[in-house]
DNA sequence: GTCTATATTACGATAGAC
DNA sequence: GTCTATCGTAATATAGAC
């Protein structure tokens, strides 16, 4: 790092601001003039790197996307028994979204009032069915217990998965990023009575 | 009911179009037009009833509040051993959650631009700190496991519980409140593995 | 209680200088 | 690449008639 600061912005560096700003306020609570302050440059600056603010939040989704669906073609999610590749992705999923956590916060609060918002819930559907058929894949196994509904099941665990963004800082003298994976998949499977 | 559908609005009558509104286009997504668009009504014809939008989001919080802080006052919620009480909470939340659900989502998705929103947030801090205190008293007596902090556990199982609101609607063929109820308590106790 | 008309401000985006 | 100035639209809210 021989350069000191970047003192211009490229579409990426901008996105990284911009993509804080939305999670602090909202998509729709942030104008123009917020990112402009946040970024210490002027509204129509912003303009020259980015055709408006659709396109960082299509950039940002974007970005937490590939982070997912790179899960599903990850070894562990493709081959050996489905609840091992399973509980991998599960791992794999509060990793992702640690290590991309304000991009996936971001898709994870989406509403669907714009073009890029509804193809962001598409592939977030995409995704989440990729997944229950993981699980349902378990349960004809026998290895999922078979006394809840296996589409209800999915979605507590993605419930469960998902809160991580509400509260988890990296900076937080809190867990790491391996320990949250570690409670997760261990509060997933086994619950939290002690046995 | 002898009366026809009522063709005059009190704030009452009003709040469950904005909640609606509020709840598909995000708070910050919604404009006093999409709001009168939705009522039927004409927007100068809202500020006869509310003060303005504020006002709207304001007492849908607080009958979101109002649901979740009863619980706590309840007598399973108050005597017995915590891991009860707690899992009696627990699944309460859950019925709290589905009888308001409209109410008690928009709580959920408060991110705090206004001073209204900061209140919302600090009245759900107290809630939430209620309901970590038991799980602290289950895990001193032995009742809760003890390989996960109690912070952390307290945060996913909210996860789970609160995340109901981004899929359960009461009109689909799915499983009823109870039966989500029963998961919830299942899943975050006993955990998702056959055993 | 509801309406039309309007005041006023905020917003997203563009024009054009440097 | 960044700026100031500005355009056109949409926002919250009010005034005043019926």
């Amino acid at each position: 790092m021989t350069t000191a600061r970047r003192d211009t912005y490229t579409p990426e560096t901008l996105l990284s601001v911009a993509v804080q700003v939305f999670n602090e306020r909202g998509y729709d609570g942030t104008s123009m003039e917020h990112l402009s302050k946040a970024a210490g440059i002027s509204k129509s600056s912003i303009y020259h790197h980015v055709s408006g603010k659709e396109e960082l939040l299509r950039r940002a989704v974007s970005r937490a996307l590939e982070g997912l669906f790179g899960i599903l073609e990850e070894e562990h999610a493709r081959v050996g028994r489905p609840v091992e590749r399973l509980e991998h992705v599960v791992r794999r999923m509060v990793e992702v979204l640690i290590s991309e956590l304000p991009y996936v916060t971001l898709l994870l609060r989406v509403r669907g009032n714009t073009e890029t918002e509804r193809w962001a819930l598409e592939r977030r559907r995409d995704f989440d069915h990729r997944v229950a058929e993981l699980l349902k894949a378990a349960a004809d196994d026998g290895d999922v217990r078979g006394d809840v509904e296996v589409r209800l099941a999915t979605r507590l665990v993605f419930g469960m998965i998902n809160s991580v963004v509400e509260w988890y800082r990296p900076d937080a003298r809190g867990a790491s990023g391996r320990e949250v994976a570690d409670a997760v998949v261990l509060l997933a499977f086994a619950g939290l009575r002690q046995n």
